[in-house]
DNA sequence: ACCTAAACCTGGGCGC
DNA sequence: TGCGCCCAGGTTTAGG
């Protein structure tokens, strides 16, 4: 699921829905997605929730957070007396909480993780300490010339690069390059001026919009409530292999860039 | 520094 | 229905 926005769906909802429960019991099911520290988190109660990238965290009052990578398939989703329980048999993680509720962890493909750190210590945390700058956040015109400049490897790969910027994925990578109308095997540092602006400014416009819709649930990926998102259906590019460009008309092609599927019109994306 | 393929796993879709 | 193959919102690692 999981890049920027669908995180970012799940740590809003969470947000309303978890804060001020107290975590109980925590049954781990598959030890390699929480290998260790789960007795830092039992007796504590959830304080905020925070996001870096795609990693969310979770923070309790007792000094503990507790970091969350979904991975491909990984679903996070709360469940209440008021909401559909949502525990499968890809439930590998139960966090249970005082007043009948739950926290489920789901992973199809068993990726995830989740670890804990001590609060003060969560963006010192390894994997944390390496991303680059967001979008939406914190990622200047000025920082992302920069980055762009910095190599010529295909644009589209350092648009995964979560280490040159987070949160952006596959599905919101091709939407903002088509957006953009950039060929996503240009070299990053051939990009003009006018074309390094023109696709900041779509990732951006891509993301919001993935946000509006609750993210993509292309696959697996369900919100805190157990719910679709709806980005799939306003894809502009992404999955629409063989189908016409919504500008040109033109057929939708797939390619390999990086390994990684990736879907352009090859008449507008110059 | 960069590239690729493979690894971690499982399930869904498609062609035959 | 069944089987084999390819694909999948991510990241790491091994080898060149």
């Amino acid at each position: 699921m999981p890049e920027l926005p669908e995180v970012e769906t799940i740590r809003s909802q969470l947000e309303k829905y978890l804060v001020g429960h107290k975590i109980e019991k925590i049954d781990v099911r598959v030890a390699k997605i929480f290998a260790s520290g789960k007795e830092k988190l039992v007796g504590g109660r959830v304080k905020s929730l925070r996001r870096f990238g795609k990693v969310l965290v979770i923070d309790l009052t007792n000094g503990y957070s507790f970091l969350i990578h979904l991975k491909l398939t990984g679903q996070v989703v709360f469940s209440s007396p008021k909401l559909p329980n949502k525990e499968s048999s890809y439930t590998h993680v139960v966090f249970h909480l005082d007043k009948n509720a739950n926290l489920f962890f789901n992973d199809s493909r068993k990726f995830g993780w989740i670890k804990v750190e001590k609060t003060a210590e969560v963006e010192a945390e390894p994997f944390v300490k390496k991303l680059g700058p967001e979008p939406l956040k914190n990622l200047t015109l000025k920082k992302f010339q920069e980055i762009l400049a910095s190599t010529r490897r295909p644009v589209k790969i350092l648009l995964l690069d979560q280490e040159k910027l987070s949160g952006v994925g596959n599905i919101y990578a091709n939407d903002a390059l088509w957006e953009a109308k950039i060929n996503p095997r240009r070299p990053a540092n051939s990009l003009g001026l006018s074309e390094q602006s023109k696709l900041l400014g779509a990732i951006e416009e891509i993301l919001k919009i993935g946000l509006k819709y609750q993210g993509a649930s292309d696959q697996w990926y369900i919100t805190a409530e157990g719910k679709k998102g709806r980005y799939q259906e306003h894809f502009l590019v992404y999955g629409r292999v063989g189908e016409s460009c919504r500008r040109c008309g033109a057929k939708i092609r797939r390619v390999v860039v990086g390994g990684r599927g990736t879907f352009i019109c090859a008449n507008c994306q110059k």
